[in-house]
DNA sequence: TTGTACGCGTTATCAC
DNA sequence: GTGATAACGCGTACAA
């Protein structure tokens, strides 16, 4: 019981005391065993986070966000990928619950029921990210994703674009990103130009597949003048698509990328693009989480971080 | 007992009683209590990654190929980043230690003492990733640097380059990096060419820095002909500097890239560039661990996964 | 096939 | 300031 103490809270013992503990530790190699104490105290200090995808960097930073506040705070990081796949989700919620996770993130606001239901039975903190909604679990910190898409719109009509297209996955497959082709539908109504072509992968970040649908694209409608990208591997896959076809950028076609990815500022022409501010959701989130669980007033925080059009070349 | 039976091992159980267990648990909503089986069980089923950098796609790839295996197998993943510092690793890893993960990935295969201590005190299973060395911790998976970089420069040198540049971050600060660095010098030397002239970034990952960088060495050193980089994000910056220099690449200038990002084949040129199998990495190393925990007959694998120069139009 | 007793290594609580 | 005792919720070993 005095070793407990003297490791959690030195100062509740005499420094004599102290000293020998931590003289024991070291010689000993004493590492105080997590489950044990996560049994004892119902508190695992582990944090549990869920992502569509780990494959590519769209969550990174906001992954690394979390764990810079996380960890220096105590908590550790468990992290699951969820494919897009709300059923899939659901059954990383179960086993993360399984393993008494302190706290959850979400990436999303539309989950399966049985997420909800397992929510709902092990009431603990959660944080939804990367979208908007007016009814979340718990807290939320996020983005409106119709307003990205709303105002990528206005953005090409402001400069006088008028047949515009959509890259990306189909709105059943990725929620988030079919929000975006909503508000770019919204703003396209309100410029009163045709609504947007659309040009659907299946694997929604694969420059690869971008490349292919936006050739067919441009093939089959030479009049499109304007692309907005799902993600801005699909509109370094534009760029090259448009230059394969001898398509002055931005000139002839504007591309509008999603995301500001590390490259976006160094491709030829340099890419205009929605920036997400991907690492700040990460650390409020965590703050979040943080302030719930060292049991303060417990606010249902609802944070809108909003997101900026970077204007560089390409439109 | 008999629930913990049905739900671990439903065939030593009766029909009936599995059934009424069942609904039991369907009723309750009851998760078994992880920490209380890893307790009981002293097996956590977690396991614990530890990679450079969560910012970025380098590393993100690896931790899929990771998760794809282990989850499958009833694993969780917990993940940290060390931010290439190894005392950063090695906090991490006493962490994790206590938090008695059942293995550990570690990126690269040069540590602090104080994780290699660690590990030997607390014997568990380890893969070390990313690199080679004759003498690993426990299994290894990966590939060498040194040859990389080496096939790096004789296929420049065989395409008649004379002035090679590298761009990267110091080899103190991203030992892999200084590896492939290594290589490329030990291949200038075998072709007969001046040794290669060097960029340094603070920050490896960076574009912006890279492309200051490069511009820097482009403007000082005019008589360069390939450069080397480190990682595709350093090369699109460098293909984007050479571009602001009306420098026509390759025929002025070769850049060969490194990791294969998503975006190399469509970038204009397109970049030729190392191929890590980073995904082949993560799954191979996950699987090697398994093996181990499953009792397997602890075979001290080493694997080589090697790289490919995949040739587009860069260089 | 099912159940009993005990221990895993901590922490909460309450004496001292 | 320190220690004794009793959980925490499982799994192991063995008995019924």
């Amino acid at each position: 019981m005095t070793v407990s103490r003297a490791l959690r809270d030195p100062e509740r013992v005499a420094p004599a005391t102290l000293d020998a503990v931590r003289r024991a530790v070291a010689r000993l190699g004493y590492l105080p065993n997590g489950s044990a104490s996560a049994l004892a105290s119902s508190r695992s200090r582990v944090v549990a986070a869920i992502v569509p995808t780990l494959m590519n960097s769209v969550y990174a930073s906001t992954v690394h966000g979390l764990s810079s506040v996380l960890r220096p705070a105590g908590y550790e990081l468990m992290l699951g990928d969820s494919g897009y796949d709300p059923r899939a989700e659901a059954a990383l919620v179960r086993s993360f619950l399984g393993r008494r996770v302190d706290a959850l993130v979400l990436t999303g606001v539309s989950h399966a029921d049985e997420t909800r239901e397992l929510l709902t039975r092990h009431a603990l903190p959660v944080v939804e990210i990367w979208d908007l909604t007016a009814h979340p679990i718990d807290m939320l910190v996020g983005f409106s994703n119709v307003a990205a898409g709303r105002e990528a719109g206005r953005f090409l009509a402001a400069r006088g674009r008028r047949r515009w297209a959509f890259v990306g996955s189909a709105p059943a497959q990725e929620v988030r990103s079919g929000k975006r082709l909503r508000g770019l539908r919204e703003a396209a109504r309100e410029a009163g130009v045709q609504p947007p072509l659309t040009a659907f992968v299946d694997d929604g970040m694969s420059a690869a597949e971008g490349h292919a649908a936006v050739g067919a694209l441009l093939d089959a409608h030479p009049s499109v003048d304007a692309l907005f990208c799902a993600n801005d591997a699909l509109a370094t896959a534009s760029l090259r698509a448009a230059a394969d076809r001898g398509l002055d950028v931005p000139g002839r076609l504007a591309v509008l990328g999603f995301g500001d990815f590390d490259v976006a500022a160094h491709t030829r022409p340099a890419l205009s693009t929605v920036r997400i501010p991907g690492h700040d959701i990460g650390t409020h989130a965590a703050t979040a989480l943080l302030a719930r669980l060292d049991g303060g007033p417990a606010p249902g925080t609802r944070t809108d971080l909003g997101f900026d059009i970077v204007r560089r070349e390409s439109a």
